[in-house]
DNA sequence: AGAAAATTGTTGCTTTTGCAACAGAAATAC
DNA sequence: GTATTTCTGTTGCAAAAGCAACAATTTTCT
């Protein structure tokens, strides 16, 4: 969910003017915040890894989003929140900027090219994030571990243009991504590397078929 | 995902003046548009019932969207478009207002009341589809067929602000909606009868836990 | 460098889900 | 108003996925 413009042009201009931004920095398994108090927080992800997590009443994690630079983030995105804790957690380092989403609409005191920019390409941005959104549904509705793991990997090979790629997260993590369970999905991945279908060595995976 | 507008107060004024927007009314069954070609369309349902519906490579059917009155939809959400086809059905008579995504931006020659409160209006307006499709996305990570549709029956629930509703589609859509098997969610709702959980008679669900 | 914690990999067993097939009810079409 | 199609409801069986437990490896912490 890459932000169409480049923020760093802009970093310095903001970061000396805009009297409406936050810029915060967060260590690694740090709650960079969570999604139940109602603050209408925009985040924009500068650098580094975080996810968004849920926890259920079973106790599942549920991985909802990963998140690397530039993506967009923060409860304004969840308007109706249900019942269970979303948080997001920093996976690395990370350095966020902090938005009041209404603040994005209003003109800063300074009147910054920063913000300026924000506020023009908004509906281009939250629109990425629509297709991100469908792209997690579209994984989410296959019908087995198979499907899902494929449908995966094909997403991270298309995203680099090649059929080696590493996961950007643990195994564990990618089962809580897929919503399945870990020693099943290590079942499934071992009989695709029987079947010569992909190859896996440490994190990184390669897709042999086609 | 209702726009926070109210449309209506308008129809009269885009219809005789916007120069951009095409209305289009199609029959129960017809095709409303498909998300194959690249035509950024972006829709506004403004009246009757449609589906967005994918066709994936082992013959499984998902629902992905259910839409009614003043939903919003279009190729535009669909930036990167998988290799699966995706439909948007009629399950009603509608009535589709259409444009080009990029037309919205731009003042239409009449500059009507209509267009410019719609572009106003864009970022919230694809806001909630956001929380629309996170909303989806946390029912398709449940892990059970029972918790899919006590997630799903809660939904439609608080929606309507009474522990009795009824469903907007037939059983077997609402499968595909899950993404799940329909018997084996026959049997569920079965089993979730039995337990006296819910009361269910045609398509009308009563909630009786709490 | 060594201890502690987290992750990976594996397996036997249980439970859930999917599949296939069919009968009856309801809706739709002619 | 009858025939055809779709939808609902059910079941036995097969396949897939989840659970629990543990050893081995890797990473992290101090």
């Amino acid at each position: 969910m890459n932000i169409s413009f480049n923020i760093d042009n802009f970093i310095n201009d903001f970061e000396n003017n805009c009297n409406k931004v936050q810029k915060k920095t967060f260590a690694k398994n740090e709650v960079i915040t969570t999604y139940i108090e109602k603050r209408n927080q925009f985040c924009i992800l500068k650098s580094g890894n975080a996810d968004l997590v849920r926890y259920d009443l079973n106790g599942n994690r549920t991985i909802v989003e990963h998140f690397s630079a530039n993506d967009i983030f923060g409860e304004v995105f969840y308007t109706i929140t249900t019942n269970n804790e979303l948080l997001v957690e920093a996976k690395s380092k990370c350095d966020v900027l902090i938005y009041i989403y209404d603040d994005i609409h209003n003109k800063c005191k300074n009147n910054c090219k920063f913000h300026h920019i924000l506020s023009e390409n908004l509906p281009e941005l939250i629109l990425s994030k629509v297709t991100q959104l469908n792209m997690r549904i579209e994984l989410l509705a296959k019908r087995s571990i198979r499907d899902k793991l494929l449908g995966y990997f094909n997403i991270l090979s298309s995203r680099n243009l090649t059929k080696s790629f590493s996961l950007p997260f643990s195994l564990t993590d990618l089962a809580d991504y897929l919503s399945i369970d870990r020693s099943a999905m290590m079942r499934e991945l071992k009989y695709l590397k029987e079947e010569g279908i992909v190859k896996k060595s440490g994190n990184k995976i390669t897709l042999l078929y086609k």
